[in-house]
DNA sequence: CCAAATTATATGAATTTTCATACTTATTGC
DNA sequence: GCAATAAGTATGAAAATTCATATAATTTGG
């Protein structure tokens, strides 16, 4: 049914039957493999009473705790006022607790609680495990090259990701 | 604690600057890049009136208009209920139009309407022209190699997202 | 052919998210 | 040292999103 007869200047209609646009469009790849990938683990992130945006601030303070709320947002992939919020959610919880940076009065500090470390710690010791399984999974040396050339690509798009170490300065 | 430990030996005490867990994690990796590398067309998007949602689904439809709602919404990466309002809101707009599936009545078809084609062959165009920007600006062949590794991840992950090409049967 | 299970879509209501902007503190240029 | 500008965070209000579930149509098994 239905011939694709509307179509006025359809050049890959017909014949060839397959791949559109989208299925080979890098930035829908990806969307969708990161998407796909990360299913399976957000389903556990949940499962730990934790949201994505979540668990993303408190892997990335398990790594540099004391973060502050502006870089912490650019990391994390969260727009700024909806991590203040986020914060302010999880100090509540008692994940995180915040202090004004006395050096810079702007600024707001996010530390990790005890409890707080704890999930850190656990679900970041479940996320190598469950990275280890998909890298595993993937067959054919594809999952090696895959890192180092996203990371390439991070690198080459947004170059202050990595560098700063420093707060100050 | 956690002693089996594959990865580059490395402390979160924090002081040498060296890479910690996020920065070398998958889907982190999968996330940030995506996110840094779709961040420009997006902004074009949004220019031509679109939100991303949106734009993913004129992309979809050009490749295969009379989607039913429920493929659009795995597609697209966009949860069905909200898909659903989206839709009705691009029907206002004059984008798409909703039609009943005359065989399976339960189904809705969406189908561009001449202004939504015209829209979408146009952002199709340019996705495709910074598509080759971006991959052109990485050279060493990282960019090459990145899409046939994230078309493995995900025939891998989610293989139904291939195969199927009728909608009945 | 019927009852039960499944699939497809829509919708109410609570929660989240966004956007613009206010507010405070720091920095820069003169 | 001061005005102008920038940086960091918070917040109100509108809009979007989620979650659970309703409704309707189809399929399945007996």
């Amino acid at each position: 049914m239905q011939p694709p007869q509307t179509a006025p200047s359809e050049d890959e209609t017909g014949d060839t039957g397959d791949k559109g646009f989208v299925s080979d469009y890098l930035l829908y790849l990806l969307a969708a493999a990161s998407e796909a990938a990360s299913a399976q683990f957000h389903v556990h992130v949940r499962a730990h009473g934790l949201r994505v945006p979540e668990w993303r601030v408190l892997a990335w303070l398990h790594d540099r705790d004391g973060e502050m709320i502006t870089r912490l947002a650019r990391i994390s992939l969260i727009e700024q006022s909806r991590l203040t919020r986020i914060i302010i959610q999880m100090e509540d919880r008692g994940l995180v607790t915040r202090k004004g940076d006395t050096s810079d009065r702007r600024r707001v500090r996010v530390h990790l609680t005890d409890t707080g470390r704890q999930i850190a710690e656990r679900l970041v010791t479940d996320a190598r495990a469950h990275e280890s399984a998909l890298l595993a999974q993937l067959e054919g040396g594809d999952g090696a090259r895959l890192k180092p050339a996203l990371a390439a690509l991070l690198a080459r798009l947004d170059p202050d990701r990595q560098t700063r170490g420093d707060p100050d300065s």
